[in-house]
DNA sequence: CCCGGTAAGTTACCCCGAGTAAGTTACCAA
DNA sequence: TTGGTAACTTACTCGGGGTAACTTACCGGG
């Protein structure tokens, strides 16, 4: 309870743990709502160092994203690299990809739920992320294609994934049923469930 | 310039000239940096004209957004209308959705850019209509797919639209070929791009 | 024709939360 | 032990959302 017994913390530490709550606060209130007293307080700390570290509500909310980001980057790729054939690579993303979101549920609304013009950026570069590990794959495994159709694909399937993550979040799906769902339509579309024939 | 010109609106006109300025001003600016007063001034009214009508900045881009969904709803609701077969549908559908968001951008924005918790229902309520539009034209022609899968692949659709959407829009890809794309994608999948065996 | 009721609109204000200027305290190195 | 600096606070300003109380145009009935 003693103010005396906080210690003060390195810049890294502080910046870890402000990332932490920032985290927390904006996802159980939104960015709109949250306000930087109620995040200070939670760190322990005045309004003003918040500003010292991020410059703005704007730049917390952003560097919060950069590093959800960077996470869920790291994880899928590193997944990605264990598959050996393309549907292989695919559902092993979409299963890392689904997992984090369902335990970094806090990362995650924050990496989704805010696409306002002030994170706009940040998460466009999230999908700018997503879509350089896609389309190399769907490229490899193609090349007859053209760019274009493998963009709007890879764009196709980044749009796909951040609905479905929602929607198993919200109804308590599984990652891995998430990805089974989300692996058959991108693989074999709505022909096999409408149109018998060839 | 005389103010004596400017003569009162019914209450109708007034609501939808306040409706069109927002749309316009929360597409230019975005919902967080535009201001009440300055919808205000654009609309050549004081401030607490526009709580009178909708009650908070919250009620004034709710409002927008719905009107936006309705518009949307009706337009790719007729379109689909004048199909026959489930793909034929299905393509219908996705010219009118991208037509209307390369048309009506500033309404489309206001729709698909500002899911922050404000709009949230609203948002949310714009995909339970469009699943309502979705999953029942899958579940007819594919009557013995689980509804859990119809359901994954309603919100797949859903979050693929949206994508390619923005992405159309971004890089001047005309509706015609954004729908070609995701319809090629829905109905086959990648294994005829990846996988030439049946 | 004018008068009273009400729909349409305004002025002048409050208050909260983002952002800041200037100062203070703990810690370490010489 | 002291000087330098990194970590931190107090005490503000200011803009924009929101509101209370008032004013003005318009219309139907006596």
């Amino acid at each position: 309870m003693s103010r005396t017994t906080r210690k003060r913390m390195s810049r890294a530490d502080r910046e870890t743990q402000m990332l932490d709550v920032a985290e927390e606060v904006f996802a159980e209130r939104n960015f709109a709502v949250a306000t930087m007293d109620e995040i200070a307080e939670r760190c322990g700390v005045s309004k003003p160092l918040l500003y010292d570290y991020f410059g703005s509500k704007e730049g917390l909310l952003t560097a919060a994203v950069n590093r959800a980001r960077t996470e869920l980057y790291e994880v899928t790729t590193a997944a990605m690299a264990l598959g050996t054939e393309p549907r292989d690579i695919l559902e092993r993303g979409l299963v890392a990809y689904y997992t984090f979101a369902t335990a970094h549920s806090r990362s995650f609304a924050v990496l989704i739920q805010e696409p306002m013009a002030a994170t706009f950026d940040a998460v466009e570069s999230v999908r700018r992320q997503q879509h350089g590990l896609i389309a190399p794959v769907i490229a490899a495994w193609a090349p007859h294609v053209e760019d274009e159709r493998i963009t709007a694909y890879t764009e196709l399937i980044i749009g796909a994934c951040e609905r479905i993550s929602l929607w198993a979040m919200h109804d308590g799906i599984s990652p891995e049923r998430a990805a089974a769902y989300t692996l058959d339509f991108c693989w074999d579309g709505l022909r096999v469930l409408v149109d018998p024939s060839p």
